[in-house]
RNA sequence: GCCCAUAUAGCUCAGUGGUAGAGCACUUCCUUGGUAAGGAAGAGGUCACCGGUUCAAGUCCGGUUAUGGGCUCCA
């Protein structure tokens, strides 16, 4: 007789072969009720499986986090069990689940469109609403070859031969449909009602590009439906946050058909842009010096670094007189060639050169993303050279650098991760395995965490890479630190050490916010296009009343203007509520109206961003706050 | 690059085979109005591009380009 502890401490003794269900109804029916798993010994069963020794129970309810995560995963046999439906000669691949759902990939007999989708969703609440009982049962891989081999499941059949011989393979039960899975899964469809499908993509199997694509399904699913809809509002609320509308809607940039994947800057974007460099070079180029290199340069100097071979397709190239040249990808070459440029000594180093460097790189067409995936994008790059020794102690400060400004633009959520030598690549293992140490040395010195990528570095070095999310929550890799023993030698870098012999310097490559034009994207995101003052293209916008008042509008923004603030005046022939919604709808931080009042005792009403109420001050006061603003760079 | 979708006025969008529409923005006029849209009139389109079907195509079909969501890739 086994005997069963729970969470509150309690112990209870069951007839062996009691299955959780039972044990789950022995505690209580209203849990029952809302009981899709259990947790034996800490991990997760469903509620089918029988116990026969003694150990710890805990139920599972759907209202917790691996209850719904359950849910989810049952979803996406419930699409399985539709598509089969739908298309007898579908064939199931992979159904996972993933942050707030779940997906199924599908290998369809003909491709299905978004109105195939719908009638997949109506299959599905279709058989949500017969509850029907999920039965499990657990199965040798012979027979599970043998039931998948009978339903022409190929990719199932894969799946079966890959899996240990001491695993157990179970398969589910939804009446005529068979999936196969590690589970746990609901015990019974009453449990599966909130779910939107919500897209159709192209995935390919086991996501290598050379095997087939198939076709995959996702879906949201929920424990309420107020949780599905709330689910829903925040995506809708996400998406209107987006870089490219936001930059239309205030006019920041834009984008067209001849240029795909080059931004063209508008005014006020490239003010935005602007502040970002005039910051980035008084915070991150300190202590370096500031060069610009050549955009075109002669393929030769691309095959010698190895960037030609590696990235052939992605590089723009011209031709002029015969001559062959790439359309720069990367600065570091150019940057030797000034490092190479004169004759160093040991006592000159670290010799560090930085750039805002414009470079090309004809990405796929499918990849590009507004501002934060683009073909033409500003890096403020820079390259350090120096001795093996000093490796470490510049990491440290570029991980502290990297922080610092981050937290400056008012993130706080970084992502850190380490990539590894990648099989393609340049260099020695005993080089690398010096590069990859002196970085993990780094970062474990500052008592980070942070996500070690095998295989992910660059073909000349690993990397440090410092990632932030978009307004979906979409990771993009910003900063990036880049040990390289290679390159330096490959482009002859050379200086004379204490001994007068020629010695080749490490190089490090960084770049803190990447690419400005992906930095300003997540910005942009970020604060919902309420940018803080200090970066905002537009600070103050001073109204009059009435026309009257034009020639005080015009005073007020002339001073404004000579205290170094960014101030536009309107002076149109609207009434003030329109001017105040025009210049809310383009989220200027301070709306200044100026009237009678204001004029006879020199003063202005100010209004600021997202505060309805307004306040009376002189105009000197109000230029001392804004200016504070700014000189504090305060990102509220 | 691959899969699915989309492309109509500056912007947001309606228009299911028969004479291109709305709102906002724009121009002119009226209005001088105190904190989120005052009124009137006017102008504005090779319906992304190329080809096909049809008496007739914004609309149906094919291709191209770009864009969106994914996948792959990302020095």
């Amino acid at each position: 007789m086994p005997l069963v502890k729970f969470p509150d401490g309690s112990e209870k003794e069951f007839n062996e072969g009691v299955s959780l269900y039972e044990i789950s109804k022995s505690i209580s029916n209203s849990l029952t009720k809302s009981a899709v798993a259990a947790r034996v010994n800490g991990s997760l069963k469903d509620l089918s499986v029988q116990i026969d020794k003694d150990c710890s129970v805990q139920i599972v309810t759907k209202h917790e986090d691996a209850g719904l995560e359950t849910i989810r995963h049952s979803f996406a046999h419930l699409v399985g069990h539709a598509v089969k439906q739908l298309y007898p000669d579908a064939q199931m691949a992979i159904g996972p689940t993933i942050k707030d759902g779940f997906y199924y990939d599908i290998d369809m007999p003909e491709s299905i469109g978004e109105s195939d989708l719908v009638k997949i969703e109506s299959k599905v609440r279709e058989l949500v609403r017969q509850n029907y009982d999920v039965v499990r049962e657990v199965v040798t891989a012979d027979k599970a070859r043998s039931v998948f081999e009978a339903r022409r499941e190929t990719y199932k059949i894969e799946i079966v031969d890959e899996i240990a011989d001491d695993e157990i393979i179970a398969l589910y039960h939804h009446q005529e449909y068979t999936d196969m899975c590690r589970g746990p899964h609901v015990p019974n469809t009453k449990f599966l009602r909130h779910f939107k499908l919500t897209k159709l993509a192209g995935a390919y199997w086991r996501g290598d590009s050379n095997n087939k694509m198939l076709q995959r399904i996702y879906g949201t699913a929920w424990n309420s439906r107020e949780e599905l809809d709330a689910y829903l509002e925040r995506i809708a609320e996400a998406e209107k946050r987006d870089h490219r509308k936001l930059g239309k809607q205030l006019g920041l940039f834009h984008f067209q058909e001849e240029a795909p994947g080059m931004v063209f800057w508008h005014e006020r974007g490239w003010s935005l842009f602007r502040e970002v460099e005039n910051y980035i070079r008084e915070v991150c180029y300190s202590g370096y010096q500031e060069v610009h290199t050549p955009q075109v340069l002669d393929r030769s100097l691309w095959e010698k670094s190895g960037h030609w071979d590696k990235f052939r397709e992605m590089i723009f190239e011209t031709k002029s007189e015969n001559r062959e040249y790439a359309v720069k990808p990367m600065n570091c070459p150019g940057h030797v060639q000034i490092f190479n440029n004169e004759l160093h000594s040991y006592k000159d180093l670290p010799i560090k050169i930085a750039e805002f460097g414009v470079v090309h790189r004809n990405e796929a067409s499918g990849t590009l993303h507004g501002l934060l995936r683009a073909r033409r994008f500003t890096q403020d790059d820079a390259h350090i050279f120096c001795e093996e020794s000093e490796l470490q102690g510049e990491v440290s400060e570029l991980i502290d650098l990297t922080f610092k400004v981050y937290k400056d633009f008012g993130f706080e959520n970084i992502s850190v991760a380490l990539s590894l030598r990648p099989e393609k690549r340049v260099g020695s293992d005993a080089l690398w395995e010096k590069s990859e140490d002196a970085l993990k040395l780094a970062l474990d010195s500052k008592k980070l965490d942070y996500l070690i990528q095998p295989g992910e570095g660059a073909f000349y070095g690993p990397k440090i890479e410092f990632s932030l999310k978009d307004s979906l929550e979409r990771i993009w890799q910003c900063g990036t630190i880049q040990v390289d023993f290679s390159m330096p030698e490959r482009l002859g870098a050379s200086f004379v050490n204490s001994e007068s012999q020629k010695q080749t310097p490490v190089m490090i490559h960084r770049a803190i916010v990447g690419s400005m034009e992906r930095f300003i994207g997540i910005i942009i995101e970020e604060y919902a296009g309420k940018m803080p003052v200090w970066l905002a293209p537009v600070q103050v916008v001073v109204c009059g009343v009435t026309s009257k008042h034009d020639k005080y509008v015009e005073e007020v923004g002339k001073s404004i203007k000579k205290s170094g603030i960014k101030v536009s005046t309107d002076l149109r022939n609207e009434k003030i509520g329109f001017k105040i919604r025009d210049h809310t709808l383009q989220k200027v931080p301070y709306l200044l109206v100026v009237g009678d009042r204001e004029m006879e005792d020199s003063s202005v009403s100010v209004r600021r961003r997202g505060v309805s109420d307004v306040q009376t001050m002189s105009l000197d006061e109000f230029q001392k706050t804004v200016v504070g603003m700014i000189e504090s760079r305060s990102v509220n």
